[in-house]
RNA sequence: GCGGCUGUAGUUCAGUUGGUUAGAGCACUGGAUUGUGAUUCCAGGUGUCGAGGGUUCGAGUCCCUUCAGCCGCCCCA
């Protein structure tokens, strides 16, 4: 028996609702805010992310579905969207004035992975981005957006983390005290980390391994050698975080897995999502524009996990909300005829009804419409036709009337 | 990419030191009831024991391979 690709889902019921939803939620939050959607292709060249995403993220140097294509374009299925948001940002000359430009979007990503809970091949995100702007009001715009978002879904106490890592001016300091920090004691720390420092230094601070947390203790701050410019940018951040009653910590050990963030970066964890925390992370990319070949574009983002968000909106809420429709079950040919051209008028009207076609006996149709979860049936036969109304059961109660055909629209509704 | 665990009906699971025809609850199908579901009663097992190979007189059970899932590492959403 075929089956899905390994590490790929099927979603249905339960959790295609769960989705829905949170979509939903994000459309209407985004739409409020003024920002667009924008969608590109899942496939992108692999230039993109060798170039945004960095060579030395695991992403790019493991993570990645890469294939050789029939015209021999080497191209990838995107492992994140903001690289792409970026290049079709470039290529449609969207930021040529440094106006800004809200932009956000819902769909799947692809890491060749190994899997866990949580963790898919091909996951969902929801992500905003705003470009042209690079004053620290624009970073608060963004996180009140993603709180109001998370506020939406009901989704409460999860804890905002946030640091800087600093601007390509102030970094190189900062890395020359890390490695001289980190040789005082490499023999504390793990293989790992003995590649992380050649690689990309800041990645040693967030080792998972109890014993580099021990040996990082007392270690250089980033926030100490960033310059005065980044220095004022985040604490004014701080600043409106507080004003607004975001509540947030700071992390000094903060950094994200992606090489092209600057200044701020943030990142949301949840405890009940198990080994795969991250719920969602993003931070400024400031230099990205200009890297794929744009104009000096200042950029603030996030992305958000929806298969993670669904995880967490089941074990806080159960299943989702779903409203069955009403089921309308004729019985004879005239009523048949009836049915449709009533039917017709009620989903004219907006109502939730489903037309039960198998010209089957009552109770195979009773039975399916119970299965269903419908919460009326609603039976039209020639006794009824010639009454003008039908007999409405409602399911849960066991309960049946009769109603005026010219009402059941109304009732349909209330 | 690394380590550990699991896989039996639609589903949740049982299945003894390897031993006859692989079981149970729920679900499902039919009937009691051709204009009434859910509830009740009666009847029905619906299966390539994940797949392939091996050991054996004999494999759901032991061995190898493989596929899939779960848990952890790495990483991240």
């Amino acid at each position: 028996m075929a089956q899905s690709v390994k590490g790929t889902r099927d979603l249905f019921g339960n959790d295609v609702r769960w989705f829905q939803h949170i979509e939903e939620s994000a459309r209407r939050v985004f739409h409020r805010h003024g920002y667009e959607e924008i969608r590109t292709p899942i496939l992108e060249e692999i230039e993109v992310f060798k170039r945004s995403v960095g060579e030395s993220s695991d992403i790019v140097h493991k993570e990645m579905y890469d294939f050789m294509d029939k015209g021999n374009r080497h191209v990838v299925m995107r492992p994140e969207n903001t690289a792409g948001v970026v290049r079709a940002a470039i290529q449609h000359k969207l930021l040529i004035n440094n106006d800004p430009r809200l932009l956000f979007y819902v769909g799947p990503q692809f890491r060749y992975e190994r899997m866990q809970a949580g963790r898919y091949r091909q996951f969902w995100q929801i992500g905003a981005e705003s470009f042209g702007v690079a004053t620290p009001e624009s970073e608060a715009e963004s996180l009140l957006l993603l709180f109001e978002f998370l506020h939406e879904l009901g989704l409460k106490h999860l804890q905002l983390s946030i640091n800087s890592v600093g601007t390509s001016e102030c970094r190189p300091a900062f890395h020359a005290a890390i490695r001289a920090f980190f040789e005082a004691r490499q023999e504390r720390f793990c293989a790992d980390c003995h590649r992380r420092i050649q690689e990309n230094p800041l990645r040693v601070l967030d080792c998972k391994v109890p014993g580099c947390q021990e040996a990082l203790e007392g270690h250089p701050l980033i926030t100490d050698h960033l310059d005065e410019a980044s220095r004022a940018h985040h604490e004014r951040l701080k600043a409106l975080l507080s004003a607004m009653d975001i509540p947030f910590v700071e992390n000094p050990r903060l950094v994200r897995g992606l090489d092209y963030y600057s200044r701020t970066a943030f990142e949301v964890l949840s405890s009940d999502l198990g080994a795969q925390s991250a719920l969602l992370g993003g931070g400024r990319y400031d230099g990205l524009v200009k890297q794929l070949g744009g104009p000096d574009t200042p950029a603030f983002g996030w992305a958000i996990g929806l298969d993670r968000l669904a995880i967490l909106m089941q074990a806080l809420h159960g299943d989702a909300p779903v409203q069955a429709p009403a089921v309308l079950i004729p019985l004879g040919d005239a009523a048949t005829l009836k049915a449709f051209e009533l039917v017709r008028q009620w989903w004219a009207q907006g109502c939730r009804v489903q037309l039960e076609t198998r010209n089957a006996n009552l109770k195979k149709a009773m039975t399916s419409a119970n299965r269903l979860g419908a919460g009326m049936a609603l039976l039209l036969g020639d006794g009824e036709l010639e009454k003008g109304v039908l007999t409405a059961k409602n399911l849960s109660t066991g309960t049946q009337e009769e109603w005026l055909l010219e009402d059941v629209a109304a009732k349909l509704r209330a």
